[in-house]
DNA sequence: AATTAAGCCAACCGCAAAAGC
DNA sequence: GGCTTTTGCGGTTGGCTTAAT
């Protein structure tokens, strides 16, 4: 049995926006500000689900949001992140400012994954791929045996090559509400160097179900 | 011009974590 | 500490647009 939907589904809108729709959202959440979603429909006389509401607003109506195309350095920053967050979307939306992670994601599935196909790399694990002689065609089994966990090339691949010794720094614009990239002292941006070490042991290894294990960070004030 | 296929993106769904009580 | 509610995330889908036949 699972859990009772977040809203009255049968007194709920669904599918695409219209410009009424948007306009009462904004108009709310520029008196009122987001978040409680849950009272927010309600509130801004919308027969929308709490959680539309939100995904509506983050990834459409935000006005911080940045429109058009991917830069080639956005290209490039979202395949460093990728290599090394997995598809922690999120994460890799904090570091590029007016992204979405729903932008962000949508781009790598249409635009990305090809390239780095192109480019023989496998988009999953960020290894080149291997040809099949006998055919000519591309094993995709690599893409295949990571699919089912974001970070699990992590220890397959750590059992079959030598892990790579990184240290990396991101030249990138930081976001205030990162936990990750937010000055502790709350003042001013801090450079945020990631430091990617190789694992500690193969228990380690084995256990760690997600990425941040296996590195550390660090971030200097530039006071 | 009509039909089909591929590309693209907004939105939905289910789950897990966080927060509140 | 345990239960319930809310929020956020990542995967997936549906439908619109464009390109190819």
């Amino acid at each position: 049995m699972g859990r009772s939907p977040c809203c009255e589904k049968q007194h709920t809108n669904k599918g695409a926006w219209t410009k009424e729709e948007d306009q009462r959202l904004i108009n709310y959440i520029q008196i009122h500000g987001d978040g409680c979603w849950r009272s927010l429909p309600k509130a801004a006389g919308l027969l929308r689900c709490g959680k539309s509401c939100r995904l509506r607003w983050i990834n459409y109506l935000r006005p911080d949001l940045k429109r058009g195309n991917f830069t080639p350095e956005e290209d490039e920053i979202i395949i460093n992140l990728h290599s090394l967050l997995g598809n922690k979307w999120s994460l890799i939306a904090a570091r590029l400012p007016g992204r979405t992670d729903n932008e962000i994601k949508n781009y790598w599935n249409t635009h990305i994954k090809r390239k780095l196909y192109n480019r023989g790399i496998n988009p999953q694990t960020h290894r080149p791929l291997v040809n099949n002689s006998s055919t000519g065609d591309i094993d995709r089994r690599q893409e295949d045996s990571h699919s089912n966990s974001s970070n699990s090339c992590l220890t397959t691949e750590v059992e079959e090559n030598p892990p790579l010794n990184l240290n990396l720094e991101l030249s990138i614009g930081l976001h205030p509400h990162n936990p990750i990239t937010k000055n502790p002292n709350g003042k001013g941006e801090a450079p945020v160097l990631f430091q990617f070490c190789a694992p500690q042991t193969e228990l380690e290894t084995e256990t760690s179900s997600s990425v941040p294990h296996l590195f550390r960070y660090y971030t200097s004030s530039t006071s």
